[in-house]
DNA sequence: TATCTAGTTTAAAATCATTCTAAAGAGCCT
DNA sequence: AGGCTCTTTAGAATGATTTTAAACTAGATA
């Protein structure tokens, strides 16, 4: 029964910090706000860090870091892998699936319901089902 | 028509590359014998350099991971995205998919038929879908 | 409000997988 | 064998990410 939408915007994203277990620093709150307002889209630790600069404020690279990992882990975030040149965040962190086209390095969300999984295995023993991430490689036809 | 079932290990190894359009080199061999000798299994740049050290065999670092991205490339290998820590090939190129237990940083494959996939999105306007990959993140029930 | 403490941030150094470099070596065609 | 191109090599370079140790701050307490 939290009401964040009549606090001021800080505020409202320090008591969303809160209420995910992280105290809200400075940083954080920056960051929250650049990340967490609904909007959907994919970020590197290097283009938030352009976004902060952009915004006048300045975080360390370290704390950039640190706090994409501390949101991923606190489920603000959703960490999407589909290389290893360089860790991607999504915004969305409802369950969905990604198209990505290797040559421009181009993710692209899939809306919801254009997937279905029809029947997946059971998990080994012992283990229980965590997330099923569907990503499907695409290339330009010519190519 | 080629039969390279009546060749010495080597021979026919030699002849897989050169199918694949690389010259089977000393190095390349090698790892191709210790590759893809039909062992469904996951390997990285470092296992594969222990598994040459322990042939009493030596390979040059790049050459290692020259080799698995060119191999990777003729579609003798497979590459895994799971983390982005290393990366991770998957001798098995048949079309399959993963189990990821991120706690142990280990990689299950599913049997074929245990993912159904029934529906699937539509390309992109001018791209093509070239890969489908699953992965199921697991974890231990009492964690 | 002053104080305390654990948690955070910082800049810089360290790490580590991977790629690049330039020189030496090896397939393979003639 | 000669030669041309592709490969391999050791070592340096790269670049994302993590670690470090010291300075700082949120929030609780007095």
């Amino acid at each position: 029964m939290t009401q964040t939408d009549r606090m001021t915007p800080t505020a409202h994203f320090a008591e969303k910090l809160r209420l995910a277990g992280l105290r809200p620093t400075r940083q954080r709150v920056a960051i929250a706000a650049l990340l967490l307002d609904g909007r959907h889209r994919h970020v590197t630790a290097d283009s938030l860090t352009e976004e902060i600069t952009t915004a006048g404020l300045h975080v360390s690279g370290g704390t950039v870091y640190n706090t994409l990992n501390q949101f991923t882990e606190a489920g603000l975030l959703r960490r999407v892998m589909v290389h290893n040149d360089y860790s991607l965040f999504d915004t969305n962190t409802d369950h969905h699936h990604h198209f990505y086209e290797a040559e421009n390095d181009q993710l692209v969300d899939i809306p919801h319901d254009d997937v279905i999984l029809a029947q997946l295995p059971a998990a080994p023993d012992g283990h229980e089902i965590k997330a099923v991430d569907v990503v499907i490689h695409i290339q330009s036809k010519d190519s």
